[in-house]
DNA sequence: CGGTTTTGACCTGCGC
DNA sequence: GCGCAGGTCAAAACCG
Protein backbone atom coordinates (compact mmCIF):
# COMPACT_ATOMS: atom_id res chain seq x y z
CA UNK A 1 0.00 0.00 0.00
CA UNK A 2 1.09 3.23 -0.60
CA UNK A 3 1.32 5.87 1.86
CA UNK A 4 3.24 8.48 0.69
CA UNK A 5 3.00 10.78 -2.44
CA UNK A 6 5.77 12.16 -4.31
CA UNK A 7 5.75 13.72 -7.72
CA UNK A 8 6.83 12.39 -10.68
CA UNK A 9 10.07 12.67 -11.57
CA UNK A 10 13.87 11.55 -11.11
CA UNK A 11 14.10 13.76 -7.58
CA UNK A 12 16.91 14.56 -5.60
CA UNK A 13 16.64 14.37 -2.03
CA UNK A 14 17.14 18.08 -1.16
CA UNK A 15 15.77 21.22 -3.11
CA UNK A 16 17.34 23.15 -6.19
CA UNK A 17 20.47 24.43 -5.53
CA UNK A 18 20.22 27.11 -7.81
CA UNK A 19 16.99 28.22 -5.42
CA UNK A 20 18.61 27.67 -2.73
CA UNK A 21 22.07 29.15 -2.89
CA UNK A 22 21.68 32.34 -4.50
CA UNK A 23 24.54 33.73 -6.57
CA UNK A 24 23.48 37.28 -5.42
CA UNK A 25 21.52 36.95 -2.24
CA UNK A 26 21.21 40.75 -1.75
CA UNK A 27 20.82 42.65 -4.77
CA UNK A 28 17.46 44.87 -4.47
CA UNK A 29 17.41 45.17 -0.79
CA UNK A 30 18.36 45.94 1.76
CA UNK A 31 22.06 44.32 3.12
CA UNK A 32 21.44 41.67 5.96
CA UNK A 33 24.64 40.29 7.43
CA UNK A 34 24.73 38.15 10.01
CA UNK A 35 27.82 36.83 12.55
CA UNK A 36 28.82 34.10 14.32
CA UNK A 37 27.92 36.37 17.15
CA UNK A 38 24.24 36.30 15.89
CA UNK A 39 24.64 40.61 15.91
CA UNK A 40 23.03 41.66 12.49
CA UNK A 41 24.71 44.41 10.60
CA UNK A 42 22.13 46.27 8.63
CA UNK A 43 22.68 48.23 5.64
CA UNK A 44 20.30 50.29 3.15
CA UNK A 45 21.90 48.95 0.24
CA UNK A 46 24.11 51.91 -1.41
CA UNK A 47 22.80 54.81 0.45
CA UNK A 48 25.27 55.33 3.41
CA UNK A 49 24.88 58.64 5.05
CA UNK A 50 26.60 60.63 7.71
CA UNK A 51 23.92 60.61 9.99
CA UNK A 52 24.84 58.92 14.02
CA UNK A 53 22.75 55.99 13.71
CA UNK A 54 24.39 54.99 10.23
CA UNK A 55 27.89 55.96 11.44
CA UNK A 56 27.49 53.25 14.37
CA UNK A 57 26.18 50.85 11.88
CA UNK A 58 29.79 51.14 9.55
CA UNK A 59 31.76 51.28 12.99
CA UNK A 60 29.83 47.84 13.29
CA UNK A 61 30.96 47.07 10.36
CA UNK A 62 34.21 47.75 10.99
CA UNK A 63 34.30 45.75 13.88
CA UNK A 64 32.42 42.72 12.79
CA UNK A 65 34.83 42.37 9.74
CA UNK A 66 37.58 41.78 12.51
CA UNK A 67 35.41 39.07 14.41
CA UNK A 68 33.36 37.20 11.56
CA UNK A 69 34.62 34.16 10.51
CA UNK A 70 32.46 34.43 7.29
CA UNK A 71 34.90 36.69 5.53
CA UNK A 72 37.92 35.54 5.42
CA UNK A 73 40.66 38.69 5.59
CA UNK A 74 43.98 37.04 5.87
CA UNK A 75 45.78 39.39 4.30
CA UNK A 76 46.67 42.42 5.51
CA UNK A 77 46.37 44.17 2.27
CA UNK A 78 42.77 42.61 1.63
CA UNK A 79 41.92 45.04 5.43
CA UNK A 80 40.23 47.69 2.86
CA UNK A 81 40.71 46.20 -0.91
CA UNK A 82 38.15 48.37 -2.53
CA UNK A 83 39.59 51.28 -1.19
CA UNK A 84 41.66 52.29 -3.82
CA UNK A 85 38.86 51.60 -6.40
CA UNK A 86 36.87 54.40 -7.91
CA UNK A 87 33.35 53.88 -9.50
CA UNK A 88 30.62 56.24 -10.21
CA UNK A 89 28.63 54.66 -7.53
CA UNK A 90 31.30 55.83 -4.67
CA UNK A 91 31.67 58.92 -6.33
CA UNK A 92 28.33 59.80 -6.20
CA UNK A 93 27.52 58.82 -2.52
CA UNK A 94 31.08 60.44 -1.52
CA UNK A 95 29.19 63.39 -3.18
CA UNK A 96 26.24 63.28 -1.22
CA UNK A 97 28.37 63.10 1.84
CA UNK A 98 30.49 66.29 1.20
CA UNK A 99 27.06 67.56 0.40
CA UNK A 100 25.94 67.11 3.78
CA UNK A 101 28.92 68.14 5.42
CA UNK A 102 28.94 71.16 3.82
CA UNK A 103 25.75 72.38 4.98
CA UNK A 104 27.38 71.72 8.59
CA UNK A 105 30.40 74.06 7.32
CA UNK A 106 27.81 76.89 7.18
CA UNK A 107 28.80 76.62 11.34
CA UNK A 108 32.61 76.01 11.16
CA UNK A 109 34.39 75.68 7.87
CA UNK A 110 37.33 73.71 9.61
CA UNK A 111 34.91 71.56 11.93
CA UNK A 112 33.08 71.09 8.00
CA UNK A 113 36.24 69.89 6.38
CA UNK A 114 37.16 67.91 9.16
CA UNK A 115 33.76 66.13 8.54
CA UNK A 116 33.69 65.66 4.99
CA UNK A 117 37.45 64.03 5.27
CA UNK A 118 35.60 61.98 7.82
CA UNK A 119 32.35 61.37 5.51
CA UNK A 120 34.52 60.78 2.68
CA UNK A 121 36.51 58.09 4.24
CA UNK A 122 33.73 56.38 5.90
CA UNK A 123 32.01 56.50 3.14
CA UNK A 124 34.94 54.39 1.16
CA UNK A 125 35.30 52.04 3.59
CA UNK A 126 31.70 51.38 3.63
CA UNK A 127 31.45 51.01 0.03
CA UNK A 128 34.78 49.31 -0.27
CA UNK A 129 33.34 46.53 2.71
CA UNK A 130 30.21 46.12 0.91
CA UNK A 131 31.49 45.44 -2.28
CA UNK A 132 34.43 42.88 -0.53
CA UNK A 133 31.81 41.17 1.70
CA UNK A 134 29.34 40.49 -1.58
CA UNK A 135 32.19 39.39 -3.52
CA UNK A 136 33.20 36.87 -1.26
CA UNK A 137 29.78 35.91 -0.38
CA UNK A 138 29.59 35.10 -4.08
CA UNK A 139 31.90 32.93 -4.11
CA UNK A 140 31.26 31.00 -1.39
CA UNK A 141 27.50 30.62 -2.87
CA UNK A 142 28.86 29.30 -6.32
CA UNK A 143 31.40 27.22 -4.23
CA UNK A 144 28.69 26.02 -1.85
CA UNK A 145 26.11 25.44 -5.08
CA UNK A 146 28.83 23.70 -6.47
CA UNK A 147 29.24 21.02 -3.90
CA UNK A 148 25.33 20.95 -3.67
CA UNK A 149 25.06 20.16 -7.64
CA UNK A 150 28.06 17.79 -7.07
CA UNK A 151 25.87 15.53 -4.51
CA UNK A 152 22.51 15.97 -6.30
CA UNK A 153 24.87 13.81 -9.06
CA UNK A 154 26.39 11.79 -7.18
CA UNK A 155 22.96 10.95 -5.68
CA UNK A 156 21.14 10.91 -9.10
CA UNK A 157 23.81 8.70 -10.22
CA UNK A 158 23.71 5.74 -7.12
CA UNK A 159 20.17 6.12 -7.72
CA UNK A 160 20.16 5.23 -11.24
CA UNK A 161 23.17 2.49 -10.50
CA UNK A 162 20.58 1.16 -7.61
CA UNK A 163 17.71 0.77 -9.98
CA UNK A 164 20.10 -1.33 -12.73
CA UNK A 165 21.20 -3.59 -10.01
CA UNK A 166 17.46 -4.72 -8.55
CA UNK A 167 15.84 -4.39 -11.92
CA UNK A 168 17.30 -7.97 -12.71
CA UNK A 169 17.50 -9.47 -9.95
CA UNK A 170 13.99 -8.69 -8.85
CA UNK A 171 12.34 -11.85 -10.44
CA UNK A 172 14.49 -14.30 -9.38
CA UNK A 173 15.64 -13.18 -5.55
CA UNK A 174 17.19 -15.75 -3.50
CA UNK A 175 19.09 -15.26 -0.63
CA UNK A 176 21.79 -13.92 -1.78
CA UNK A 177 20.72 -11.88 -4.11
CA UNK A 178 18.97 -10.51 -1.52
CA UNK A 179 21.89 -10.23 0.65
CA UNK A 180 23.37 -8.54 -2.31
CA UNK A 181 20.94 -6.11 -2.69
CA UNK A 182 21.02 -4.78 1.03
CA UNK A 183 24.50 -4.60 0.55
CA UNK A 184 24.40 -2.27 -2.15
CA UNK A 185 21.35 -0.13 -0.25
CA UNK A 186 23.74 -0.45 2.95
CA UNK A 187 26.80 0.98 0.99
CA UNK A 188 24.22 3.97 -1.07
CA UNK A 189 23.10 4.46 2.37
CA UNK A 190 26.59 5.24 3.76
CA UNK A 191 27.99 6.96 0.71
CA UNK A 192 24.99 9.42 1.32
CA UNK A 193 25.95 10.28 4.88
CA UNK A 194 29.00 10.82 4.63
CA UNK A 195 28.77 13.04 1.88
CA UNK A 196 26.26 14.88 4.30
CA UNK A 197 28.62 14.61 7.02
CA UNK A 198 31.33 16.06 4.82
CA UNK A 199 29.38 18.81 3.28
CA UNK A 200 28.02 20.10 7.09
CA UNK A 201 31.34 19.80 8.21
CA UNK A 202 32.13 22.01 5.79
CA UNK A 203 29.69 24.14 6.22
CA UNK A 204 29.89 24.63 10.29
CA UNK A 205 33.61 25.69 9.67
CA UNK A 206 31.93 28.80 9.84
CA UNK A 207 30.11 30.79 7.26
CA UNK A 208 27.57 33.01 7.79
CA UNK A 209 25.52 32.46 4.34
CA UNK A 210 25.69 29.05 5.42
CA UNK A 211 22.50 28.24 6.96
CA UNK A 212 20.89 27.41 4.24
CA UNK A 213 23.09 24.66 2.80
CA UNK A 214 23.11 23.67 6.60
CA UNK A 215 19.85 22.87 6.25
CA UNK A 216 19.91 21.24 3.18
CA UNK A 217 22.86 18.94 4.86
CA UNK A 218 20.67 18.51 7.88
CA UNK A 219 18.20 17.54 5.73
CA UNK A 220 20.45 14.68 4.06
CA UNK A 221 21.23 13.37 8.05
CA UNK A 222 17.48 14.17 8.77
CA UNK A 223 16.65 11.26 6.05
CA UNK A 224 19.12 9.01 7.36
CA UNK A 225 17.61 9.45 10.65
CA UNK A 226 14.06 8.88 9.49
CA UNK A 227 15.17 5.60 7.38
CA UNK A 228 16.74 4.22 10.96
CA UNK A 229 13.86 4.71 12.49
CA UNK A 230 10.57 2.85 12.74
CA UNK A 231 7.98 4.38 10.54
CA UNK A 232 4.62 3.58 12.08
CA UNK A 233 6.57 1.18 13.98
CA UNK A 234 7.87 -1.05 10.88
CA UNK A 235 10.50 -0.76 8.71
CA UNK A 236 9.10 0.39 5.30
CA UNK A 237 9.76 -2.38 2.93
CA UNK A 238 9.11 -2.98 -0.52
CA UNK A 239 8.08 -5.50 -2.83
CA UNK A 240 11.12 -6.45 -5.30
CA UNK A 241 8.97 -7.93 -7.90
CA UNK A 242 8.54 -4.29 -8.78
CA UNK A 243 9.16 -2.09 -6.51
CA UNK A 244 5.82 -1.68 -5.28
CA UNK A 245 5.39 0.62 -2.16
CA UNK A 246 3.86 -2.00 -0.44
CA UNK A 247 4.50 -1.74 3.30
CA UNK A 248 5.86 -5.05 4.66
CA UNK A 249 6.33 -6.56 1.35
CA UNK A 250 9.10 -9.37 1.38
CA UNK A 251 11.56 -10.58 -0.37
CA UNK A 252 11.50 -13.93 -2.02
CA UNK A 253 13.36 -15.23 0.89
CA UNK A 254 11.13 -13.51 3.72
CA UNK A 255 13.79 -10.47 4.57
CA UNK A 256 12.55 -7.06 4.08
CA UNK A 257 14.69 -4.44 2.18
CA UNK A 258 14.68 -0.81 3.70
CA UNK A 259 14.23 1.86 0.72
CA UNK A 260 16.53 3.92 -0.20
CA UNK A 261 15.67 7.18 2.28
CA UNK A 262 14.96 9.62 -0.65
CA UNK A 263 12.13 7.13 -1.63
CA UNK A 264 11.01 6.84 1.76
CA UNK A 265 10.67 10.87 2.75
CA UNK A 266 9.46 11.66 -0.84
CA UNK A 267 6.69 8.81 -0.71
CA UNK A 268 5.49 10.92 2.45
CA UNK A 269 4.73 13.39 0.31
CA UNK A 270 1.69 13.96 -1.88
CA UNK A 271 1.17 16.89 -4.68
CA UNK A 272 -1.75 17.45 -6.11
CA UNK A 273 -2.95 19.11 -8.91
CA UNK A 274 -6.60 20.56 -8.93
CA UNK A 275 -7.86 21.80 -12.06
CA UNK A 276 -11.16 22.31 -13.81
CA UNK A 277 -11.89 19.55 -16.44
CA UNK A 278 -14.40 17.80 -17.83
CA UNK A 279 -12.29 14.99 -18.98
CA UNK A 280 -11.95 11.92 -16.87
CA UNK A 281 -8.28 12.70 -16.56
CA UNK A 282 -5.86 15.87 -17.31
CA UNK A 283 -2.96 15.01 -19.59
CA UNK A 284 0.17 15.26 -18.20
CA UNK A 285 2.43 13.27 -20.81
CA UNK A 286 2.26 10.27 -19.07
CA UNK A 287 0.57 7.16 -20.26
CA UNK A 288 -1.27 5.26 -17.49
CA UNK A 289 -3.39 2.77 -16.85
CA UNK A 290 -6.24 2.34 -14.10
CA UNK A 291 -5.72 -0.68 -11.62
CA UNK A 292 -8.76 0.57 -9.35
CA UNK A 293 -11.72 2.02 -8.61
CA UNK A 294 -13.13 2.87 -5.28
CA UNK A 295 -15.68 5.03 -3.33
CA UNK A 296 -13.86 7.10 -1.03
CA UNK A 297 -15.78 8.26 2.17
CA UNK A 298 -17.66 11.54 1.90
CA UNK A 299 -17.71 11.89 -1.83
CA UNK A 300 -19.88 10.44 -3.92
CA UNK A 301 -17.44 10.42 -6.73
CA UNK A 302 -15.65 7.23 -7.15
CA UNK A 303 -11.79 7.75 -6.86
CA UNK A 304 -9.99 6.32 -9.70
CA UNK A 305 -6.22 4.62 -9.41
CA UNK A 306 -3.46 4.90 -12.15
CA UNK A 307 -0.56 3.06 -12.63
CA UNK A 308 2.05 4.39 -14.61
CA UNK A 309 2.84 2.45 -18.03
CA UNK A 310 5.85 3.91 -19.67
CA UNK A 311 7.91 1.68 -18.21
CA UNK A 312 7.64 -1.45 -17.12
CA UNK A 313 7.87 -1.46 -12.91
CA UNK A 314 8.06 2.53 -12.92
CA UNK A 315 6.26 2.57 -9.65
CA UNK A 316 4.97 6.24 -10.28
CA UNK A 317 0.74 6.01 -9.40
CA UNK A 318 -1.72 8.59 -9.54
CA UNK A 319 -5.32 9.14 -8.26
CA UNK A 320 -7.95 10.70 -9.83
CA UNK A 321 -11.04 11.85 -7.92
CA UNK A 322 -13.53 14.62 -8.77
CA UNK A 323 -14.87 17.62 -6.58
CA UNK A 324 -18.04 16.81 -3.92
CA UNK A 325 -18.46 20.30 -3.72
CA UNK A 326 -17.67 21.55 -7.88
CA UNK A 327 -17.80 18.35 -9.87
CA UNK A 328 -15.85 20.29 -12.68
CA UNK A 329 -13.12 20.46 -10.52
CA UNK A 330 -10.87 17.49 -10.79
CA UNK A 331 -7.98 16.43 -8.73
CA UNK A 332 -4.98 14.71 -9.50
CA UNK A 333 -2.46 12.97 -6.92
CA UNK A 334 0.83 11.65 -7.62
CA UNK A 335 3.24 9.51 -6.39
CA UNK A 336 6.73 8.15 -6.64
CA UNK A 337 9.00 9.02 -9.07
CA UNK A 338 9.42 7.48 -12.62
CA UNK A 339 12.20 5.20 -13.87
CA UNK A 340 12.46 6.43 -17.05
CA UNK A 341 13.23 9.20 -19.22
CA UNK A 342 9.91 11.34 -19.48
CA UNK A 343 8.10 13.10 -22.66
CA UNK A 344 8.42 16.38 -22.62
CA UNK A 345 5.20 17.49 -22.02
CA UNK A 346 5.47 15.01 -19.40
CA UNK A 347 8.67 17.07 -17.76
CA UNK A 348 6.27 19.76 -17.54
CA UNK A 349 3.72 18.46 -14.63
CA UNK A 350 7.14 16.59 -13.41
CA UNK A 351 9.06 19.40 -12.82
CA UNK A 352 6.27 21.63 -11.44
CA UNK A 353 5.41 18.64 -8.63
CA UNK A 354 9.10 18.24 -8.22
CA UNK A 355 9.82 21.56 -6.91
CA UNK A 356 6.51 21.60 -4.96
CA UNK A 357 7.89 17.96 -3.31
CA UNK A 358 11.30 18.68 -2.96
CA UNK A 359 10.15 21.78 -1.13
CA UNK A 360 8.31 20.71 1.03
CA UNK A 361 10.31 17.95 2.30
CA UNK A 362 13.19 20.60 2.49
CA UNK A 363 11.46 22.80 4.60
CA UNK A 364 9.22 19.91 6.16
CA UNK A 365 12.14 17.35 7.58
CA UNK A 366 14.42 20.47 8.45
CA UNK A 367 11.05 22.07 10.89
CA UNK A 368 10.51 18.65 12.39
CA UNK A 369 14.36 18.49 13.16
CA UNK A 370 14.54 21.56 15.16
CA UNK A 371 11.07 20.22 16.70
CA UNK A 372 9.39 23.48 15.46
CA UNK A 373 6.84 22.13 13.02
CA UNK A 374 4.67 25.04 11.73
CA UNK A 375 1.31 24.86 11.98
CA UNK A 376 0.46 21.20 11.11
CA UNK A 377 -2.76 22.17 9.00
CA UNK A 378 -1.69 24.80 7.17
CA UNK A 379 1.59 25.51 6.10
CA UNK A 380 1.38 28.23 3.40
CA UNK A 381 -0.21 29.13 -0.04
CA UNK A 382 0.94 30.54 -2.62
CA UNK A 383 -0.74 31.96 -5.89
CA UNK A 384 1.21 30.85 -8.71
CA UNK A 385 2.17 32.75 -11.54
CA UNK A 386 -0.50 31.40 -13.67
CA UNK A 387 -2.56 34.04 -11.53
CA UNK A 388 -5.29 31.62 -10.74
CA UNK A 389 -3.03 29.18 -9.09
CA UNK A 390 -2.74 28.49 -5.55
CA UNK A 391 -0.26 25.91 -4.04
CA UNK A 392 -1.57 24.89 -0.44
CA UNK A 393 1.11 23.59 1.29
CA UNK A 394 -0.40 20.97 3.97
CA UNK A 395 1.43 19.21 6.79
CA UNK A 396 -1.56 17.58 7.99
CA UNK A 397 -1.22 13.57 8.81
CA UNK A 398 -0.55 11.16 7.87
CA UNK A 399 1.53 13.19 5.52
CA UNK A 400 2.51 16.28 4.34
CA UNK A 401 1.39 17.33 1.09
CA UNK A 402 1.18 19.87 -2.08
CA UNK A 403 -1.49 20.88 -3.41
CA UNK A 404 -0.89 23.25 -6.96
CA UNK A 405 -4.80 24.54 -7.28
CA UNK A 406 -5.57 25.83 -10.53
CA UNK A 407 -8.91 26.25 -10.07
CA UNK A 408 -10.19 29.56 -9.11
CA UNK A 409 -12.20 31.32 -12.02
CA UNK A 410 -9.07 32.15 -14.38
CA UNK A 411 -8.95 35.87 -14.59
CA UNK A 412 -6.99 35.66 -17.92
CA UNK A 413 -7.19 39.47 -18.83
CA UNK A 414 -4.44 39.80 -16.21
CA UNK A 415 -2.67 36.59 -17.02
CA UNK A 416 0.25 38.70 -18.59
CA UNK A 417 1.39 40.25 -15.59
CA UNK A 418 1.37 36.68 -13.89
CA UNK A 419 2.10 37.40 -9.96
CA UNK A 420 2.98 35.76 -6.73
CA UNK A 421 1.05 36.38 -4.02
CA UNK A 422 1.68 35.04 -0.39
CA UNK A 423 -1.32 35.74 1.74
CA UNK A 424 0.52 35.86 5.28
CA UNK A 425 0.95 38.67 7.77
CA UNK A 426 3.38 41.18 6.17
CA UNK A 427 2.89 39.59 3.06
CA UNK A 428 4.05 41.01 0.07
CA UNK A 429 3.15 40.54 -3.90
CA UNK A 430 5.67 39.45 -5.73
CA UNK A 431 5.65 39.85 -9.69
CA UNK A 432 6.45 37.14 -12.26
CA UNK A 433 7.14 39.41 -15.31
CA UNK A 434 8.39 36.47 -17.84
CA UNK A 435 6.25 37.12 -20.51
CA UNK A 436 7.97 34.29 -22.46
CA UNK A 437 7.45 31.70 -20.10
CA UNK A 438 3.71 31.92 -20.41
CA UNK A 439 3.04 32.28 -24.09
CA UNK A 440 0.84 29.70 -23.65
CA UNK A 441 -1.49 31.44 -21.07
CA UNK A 442 -1.01 34.43 -22.93
CA UNK A 443 -2.93 32.85 -26.01
CA UNK A 444 -5.49 31.76 -24.17
CA UNK A 445 -5.53 35.35 -22.71
CA UNK A 446 -5.90 36.89 -26.36
CA UNK A 447 -8.55 34.64 -27.25
CA UNK A 448 -10.14 35.44 -24.17
CA UNK A 449 -10.17 39.17 -24.79
CA UNK A 450 -11.01 38.99 -28.13
CA UNK A 451 -14.55 36.94 -26.94
CA UNK A 452 -14.70 38.12 -23.32
CA UNK A 453 -18.05 37.43 -23.25
CA UNK A 454 -17.57 33.53 -23.84
CA UNK A 455 -16.77 31.24 -21.10
CA UNK A 456 -13.82 28.64 -21.60
CA UNK A 457 -14.76 25.71 -23.05
CA UNK A 458 -13.82 22.87 -21.00
CA UNK A 459 -11.55 21.38 -23.37
CA UNK A 460 -9.74 25.01 -23.39
CA UNK A 461 -9.62 24.64 -19.89
CA UNK A 462 -7.31 21.53 -19.98
CA UNK A 463 -5.16 23.91 -21.96
CA UNK A 464 -4.74 26.41 -19.99
CA UNK A 465 -3.83 23.48 -17.20
CA UNK A 466 -1.37 22.08 -19.81
CA UNK A 467 -0.10 25.69 -20.52
CA UNK A 468 0.08 26.72 -16.95
CA UNK A 469 1.75 23.91 -15.74
CA UNK A 470 4.07 24.17 -18.43
CA UNK A 471 4.93 27.49 -17.86
CA UNK A 472 5.12 27.05 -13.73
CA UNK A 473 7.64 24.14 -15.18
CA UNK A 474 9.03 25.02 -17.91
CA UNK A 475 11.49 27.33 -16.52
CA UNK A 476 13.47 26.07 -13.53
CA UNK A 477 14.73 28.83 -12.23
CA UNK A 478 10.77 29.73 -11.47
CA UNK A 479 10.39 26.31 -10.40
CA UNK A 480 13.07 26.74 -8.29
CA UNK A 481 12.25 29.95 -6.73
CA UNK A 482 8.98 28.77 -6.23
CA UNK A 483 10.25 26.25 -4.15
CA UNK A 484 12.59 28.63 -2.33
CA UNK A 485 9.87 31.58 -2.12
CA UNK A 486 7.36 29.00 -0.16
CA UNK A 487 10.40 27.32 1.85
CA UNK A 488 11.66 30.67 3.17
CA UNK A 489 8.12 31.42 3.83
CA UNK A 490 7.37 28.28 5.94
CA UNK A 491 10.93 29.00 7.52
CA UNK A 492 9.76 32.26 8.50
CA UNK A 493 7.07 30.67 10.90
CA UNK A 494 9.94 29.47 12.50
CA UNK A 495 12.55 32.18 13.17
CA UNK A 496 16.04 30.90 12.51
CA UNK A 497 18.12 32.31 15.51
CA UNK A 498 20.81 33.53 12.50
CA UNK A 499 18.08 35.07 10.61
CA UNK A 500 17.01 37.16 13.62
CA UNK A 501 19.29 39.90 12.65
CA UNK A 502 17.75 40.73 9.76
CA UNK A 503 16.29 44.07 9.08
CA UNK A 504 12.79 43.31 8.16
CA UNK A 505 9.92 42.25 10.24
CA UNK A 506 9.34 38.96 8.09
CA UNK A 507 12.24 37.68 7.03
CA UNK A 508 10.26 34.99 5.11
CA UNK A 509 8.82 37.48 3.03
CA UNK A 510 11.63 39.24 2.53
CA UNK A 511 13.55 36.26 1.59
CA UNK A 512 10.77 35.36 -0.75
CA UNK A 513 10.75 38.98 -2.47
CA UNK A 514 14.44 38.65 -3.40
CA UNK A 515 14.49 35.59 -4.60
CA UNK A 516 11.38 36.56 -7.22
CA UNK A 517 13.14 40.16 -7.41
CA UNK A 518 16.14 38.11 -8.78
CA UNK A 519 14.33 36.27 -10.73
CA UNK A 520 12.57 38.52 -12.60
CA UNK A 521 15.95 40.39 -13.53
CA UNK A 522 16.93 37.07 -15.08
C1' DC B 1 -4.30 -10.77 -29.38
C1' DG B 2 -2.43 -7.54 -26.41
C1' DG B 3 -3.46 -3.78 -23.69
C1' DT B 4 -6.85 -1.48 -20.81
C1' DT B 5 -10.85 -1.15 -17.81
C1' DT B 6 -14.02 -2.96 -14.49
C1' DT B 7 -15.08 -4.72 -10.16
C1' DG B 8 -15.27 -7.63 -6.16
C1' DA B 9 -12.04 -9.50 -2.96
C1' DC B 10 -8.24 -8.88 -0.21
C1' DC B 11 -4.74 -6.47 2.66
C1' DT B 12 -3.30 -3.05 5.89
C1' DG B 13 -3.51 0.67 9.18
C1' DC B 14 -6.08 2.98 12.48
C1' DG B 15 -9.49 4.15 15.90
C1' DC B 16 -12.58 2.49 19.30
C1' DG C 1 -10.66 -7.83 18.59
C1' DC C 2 -13.64 -5.59 15.52
C1' DG C 3 -15.17 -2.48 12.10
C1' DC C 4 -14.07 0.97 8.87
C1' DA C 5 -11.66 3.19 5.19
C1' DG C 6 -8.02 3.51 1.90
C1' DG C 7 -5.31 1.17 -1.28
C1' DT C 8 -4.14 -2.84 -4.22
C1' DC C 9 -4.78 -7.23 -6.59
C1' DA C 10 -6.34 -10.03 -10.17
C1' DA C 11 -9.72 -12.30 -12.99
C1' DA C 12 -13.08 -11.23 -16.28
C1' DA C 13 -14.77 -8.16 -19.63
C1' DC C 14 -13.92 -4.92 -23.03
C1' DC C 15 -11.73 -2.66 -26.97
C1' DG C 16 -9.01 -1.48 -31.05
Amino acid sequence: MAKGWVSPLLIPPFGTPTAILDPDPFRGRGFNCTSDTNKPMSFGAGSPSNNEEDRVVVNELDFFSDERKVTPRGDAGARFPIEKETSSHESDVNTGLRLVSDSRSEKSSDEGRSLSDVADKLGRNELGHLHAELQLMNLENRRLKEMLVQACNSYNALQAHLATLMQPQQNNLGPTAAQHENNVERKLLEKKKSEAIALKNLLDSGDSIAPRAQDIAGNLLTDKKIRDGKRSGSPIDFEAQDCKPNKNARLSNGTTVDQPSADVTMRKTRVSVRAISEASMINDGCQWRKYGQKMAKGNPCPRAYYRCTMSAGCPVRKQVQRCQEDRSILTTTYEGHHNHPLPPAAMSMASATTAAASMLLSRSMSSSDSGNFVNPNFLGRAILPCTSSMATISASAPFPSVTLDLTHSPNLQTAQTPHLQFPFPGQETLIYNNQSQFSGLQLMSDHHQAQPSQPVPPVAADTVLSAATAAIAADPNFTAALAAAISSIIGGAHPNPNSSATSLSDPGSETANAVFDRYEQQ
